[in-house]
DNA sequence: TGCGGCAGTTTACGACGTAAACCGGGTGGG
DNA sequence: CCCACCCGGTTTACGTCGTAAACTGCCGCA
């Protein structure tokens, strides 16, 4: 509705009709870890997180919650197998998807690639994302949303082969990190209340003015270029002017110590 | 202890003494609104948010859980609550603090006091921030962590009457937005977890290996460089150059389009 | 024929959020 | 003076949650 008919984004397309769908249908009836695990990635898209019960996600596998804690050792770690489910697709490369991370031609066609790899996730389960950057880490020092240590050596290693010190690695980690983090969360949480203001209007007129605008004439002024959804174009801008600096960084790394935090 | 000492980071010294801590010395016994959101937050700083209970929040005020129901429609409304509350700090400038954020000096340094106060938040309650950025808006459009409309309305205004155009304001907006937000939660995330891999030597000797960091070479080479903490400096390099970014793209403004999403 | 373990169920417990009924003590009107 | 009333807080109660522990039907193997 709200989104334009002209929508081509092209991490949206990849995974609606692609990976897990087609493999559920056929249900040889035993449970396992992995059935558990994407079953409540499923339900958490449909009801959100706050739904999630292991009563009722044992009822929606047609089985007793307490059947579940065979391949589960509880609720918690539950959660962090969703997470670590959702973000480890990012290696699966069942469909011949051209964004496997793997095969990549430099360090930032990898980047290009991991980055839009995140956001087709972050587009595909819009409700299990914050989850990913809230869960505590595997290793404590390293964090969301590159949670899996796979990813991060991964990272680190296609970097410091590209000619990055372990310093500038490191930084770059951080620096691509935090945009990753920010710029998804920011979109993906834009998505769930995409209502606009248009549908209050509902409801008894007594506490009409609930959100009394009047009072912020910029913001409403603005209302429309703010619902206005760019976000695909804003992604690539960003993270172009990322790359740059990263590339900024990587050539005078030979150069003396500029001062730049990013070389330090 | 995992922090050096030589740390002088203004966005940590400014709150530790300051804003609550005194006032909440002195206990006039009646309940309030405001008493109960503090409580909320100093126990989600203290024991986490998970921890937060109606009946342990009670009790830590010297009430039974529902006496609370009077001054607060319930759980979920409370930590709402608990986010306004602190995301306000931002506008009482009680303690003379010369982070204030209305008596500015032109749109970046307006920009540069936002990102410190929110920054200083975000570091006086690291558990409380997550919420910022996971609970749903007043209005739906407008995102974390700018949650509060007077907030938004402050940021659009200031920009517009620096110059801006609507559009580049609003995309000024979600550009600032999404780089604080990553920014601040990478910071915070790794705050909770600062243990390094130092003390996982703990435990019965069978599971010892259970994060096993020899598949993992670049990641245990490059480990005492990921838990150093650069944050401070990071932090003010990115935002400069985003600040640069957005004095490009405001001076660009009068030229024709050139076709870049930030002044569409 | 029996018997051990596998896969899932039943039962049970304590803690949660919260609706509803219940107080005690101050306050104002008759 | 007294009684009705309300205000601020407590008690009780219900349904749901996560999960420990005991239980059950069943299947393969001796």
């Amino acid at each position: 509705m709200t989104r334009s008919d002209d929508d081509l984004d092209p991490d949206l397309v990849a995974v609606n009709e692609g990976t897990a769908a087609a493999a559920e249908l056929t249900r040889p009836p035993g449970l396992d870890r992995e059935r558990i695990l994407w079953a409540a990635v499923e339900f958490i898209d449909r009801h959100g997180l706050a739904a999630l019960t292991m009563r009722r996600l044992g009822a929606q596998l047609g089985v007793e919650a307490m059947a579940l804690y065979r391949y589960v050792p509880g609720r918690e770690d539950l959660l962090d197998g969703v997470v670590d489910s959702v973000v480890e697709t990012l290696f699966d490369n069942d469909d011949g998807d051209d964004l496997y991370i793997e095969d990549h031609s430099g360090w930032q066609d990898y980047l290009v690639r991991l980055a839009h790899g995140m956001r087709r996730i972050a587009l595909a389960h819009p409700s299990v994302f914050p989850l990913i950057t809230s869960r505590p880490p595997a290793a404590p020092w390293v964090r969301p949303p590159l949670r899996s240590l796979r990813m991060v050596e991964s990272f680190l290693a296609t970097l410091t082969d590209s000619g990055f010190s372990d310093q500038a690695a490191v930084a770059a980690y951080r620096a691509y990190s935090s945009f990753l983090l920010g710029h998804l969360l920011l979109e993906v949480t834009q998505i769930g209340a995409q209502v606009s203001l248009l549908d209050l209007p509902e409801g008894d007129p007594d506490v009409q003015e609930a959100t009394d605008l009047s009072k912020y004439p910029s913001l409403l002024r603005t209302e429309p270029l703010l619902s206005q959804d760019k976000s695909a174009a804003e992604f690539e801008e960003s993270l172009e002017n990322l790359l740059d600096r990263l590339t900024g960084v990587l050539h005078e790394a030979k150069n003396s110590d500029d001062g730049s935090v990013m070389d330090l």
